[in-house]
DNA sequence: TTGAAAGCGCTAACAA
DNA sequence: TTGTTAGCGCTTTCAA
């Protein structure tokens, strides 16, 4: 590449010339500065200003064989992710943390099965120190064949089928369903209905189950439609839910996106909200407030979420230690919807 | 790292050894198979399969000089980027074009000005190869540092200023706005109005270019807005231009998600569209059919734009030569909203 | 077409 | 506290 040519980056041991130390000692301050004087710290910073020095990562991999790399693997087989506003946050705030610790992001997506071959492949191959999964599936391969494999991860939300196995970082989907549910019947919704997410995921699960643990294990099995989290699913749900239960008096759908698709086929039936019927969301994500008329919604803390599983990841690699896995707990956010 | 120690990956010398060759030999079948014998090639391949060998890319890039990475440089200011639904798709192409030719993304996120610093830090430290630059401004810094640095990039959209030496993809946004104006003049709009975006980013620019090069340059002042991308700035802005104007029955908005925002401050006034007032966006972004009534707008390519940056990238790298900056047209998406 | 050998820039063990 | 030294795994001359 032309630029290479031009001028080549200092090394060390231009450092250790300019400094007047050796190698060694502008290795020492690079990595700490342990058993370093004062006055070899100095001039080899000073050194290391004037020739302008920037740290070869290749070289240092190479020996101490840490990428200084993560990665952050979307598991997610549809394009649907793209229209799911909590990926930017998670990735947002994954990269923000991850910088301030001076690692590298590198973004993965596994989409189709051979997207996902590829990703399982480069993961294994040490090019990176570790991985945060997003958006995984239960029964995931990804998920067992990273862990065989013996690479550091970190889930978002639990990894259905490994949730002892692989640690992961959730919000309190259950609860903050329940909390959901109970702040709709003190409303005083009587006939409470759930667009669910896809059951094969923890969001979708959990959130189900924190609305049957209100309602009861034996709801009628018409007041629960299911949905992928995707806007046209939230859309037909509401439909189907209409269809089969015209009495119904409130909805909770499991995420924003599905809660907005839900108003957008009452609003074409004539259905006031929430006058007839309150809608509420799940996740506090951007949508939530373009919506008419707003969404009432549960946020989830995802920096918070984000920021712990870079703690955790980092701490696997450094430790070689299993961690802890964690939960927070999510807040209702009352809007105009319910 | 635990992993590390309980079996290291085999080396290439372990592969020379197992196909009774010199390393000399694997490292050319490694990198083309050029002057290898098809007995040598043969067993090479045998003992790649065998060992399970995968090349190290530390070592690699130690003596290439190369790190088969590249960045994806998200110059955006605001975090109002995580709303903007374009970056996702963008991000997805690159991505996927990238993976293709076996080179991984990097993300990097330059927020605030002291990301801004790391970022640029970053990137003159040849620990990519290339950056795309995404959401960049007027007179940014970061464009001038990594061109001064000599860091192959390309832009997306007008790199404002530098338009002649930084080459860039772009859509064709000064002919969509033009032919959105048009079309609203074609169904018999008398008074449109325009929410432009961030006038010193290319697309804020160009879209009110377009729409002036149709409505003519001496346009009433009070039928211009300005916006920010942002769906907030969306509903500001038609407020603004109503109060203003009352008398208009058109409103062109830069983008999707500032027209939704117009939408809703429509809804709130009880004026109907498009019976009063016809609402056309730009992107043909997801929003665009989640709001009520769908949105008209023009759709730019990002898939093929992203691709093509990736393209233009990988041969800046490769040959070191300059390459020709790409315009892409735009096409007009028919929907409810106008 | 092949092997031998040098060396990329760095860390880490060792000796001083 | 410091300098010296031996590689890390790979590509790339250079000779053969």
């Amino acid at each position: 590449m032309a630029r290479r040519a031009i001028r080549s980056r200092p090394t060390i041991n231009d450092v250790a010339a300019v400094a007047g130390v050796s190698r060694g000692t502008v290795s020492r301050v690079l990595n700490g500065g342990h058993y370093v004087s004062p006055a070899a710290l100095a001039s080899v910073s000073r050194a290391m200003l004037q020739t302008g020095y920037v740290v070869n990562r290749s070289a240092r991999s190479l020996v101490t064989k840490r990428s200084g790399c993560v990665a952050f693997v979307l598991a997610e087989p549809q394009e649907r992710l793209f229209e799911d506003p909590n990926f930017n946050v998670l990735i947002r705030a994954a990269t923000h943390a991850l910088a301030q610790r001076d690692v590298n992001l590198t973004l993965m997506i596994a989409g189709d099965p051979e997207d996902r071959a590829r990703v399982v492949r480069y993961l294994q191959s040490d090019h990176v120190d570790g991985a945060l999964l997003i958006s995984t599936h239960s029964g995931d391969a990804v998920m067992s064949e990273l862990q065989r494999a013996g690479v550091p991860i970190v889930a978002c939300g639990k990894p259905l089928g490994y949730e002892e196995t692989i640690p992961y970082v959730a919000a309190d989907d259950r609860g903050g369903a329940r909390d959901m549910t109970r702040y709709l019947q003190g409303l005083g919704r009587r006939r409470i209905a759930t667009i669910t997410g896809p059951l094969d995921m923890p969001g979708g699960l959990e959130r189900l189950e924190g609305y049957c643990d209100v309602i009861g294990r034996k709801v009628r099995r018409e007041l629960i439609a299911n949905g992928d989290y995707s806007f046209e699913s939230g859309e037909r749900a509401m439909s189907t839910l209409l269809d089969n239960s015209p009495d119904i008096d409130a909805v909770f759908a499991a995420s924003d996106v599905m809660a907005a698709g839900a108003l957008a086929t009452l609003r074409r039936r004539g259905i006031a909200v929430p006058g007839d019927i309150a809608v509420a969301g799940f996740d506090d994500s951007r949508i939530a407030v373009t919506t008419d008329p707003q969404l009432t919604t549960m946020r989830q803390p995802l920096d918070e979420i984000a920021a712990h599983m870079v703690e955790l990841l980092l701490e696997i690699i450094d430790s070689g230690e299993d961690v802890k896995s964690a939960t927070f707990p999510t807040t209702l956010v009352k809007r105009a919807s319910a």
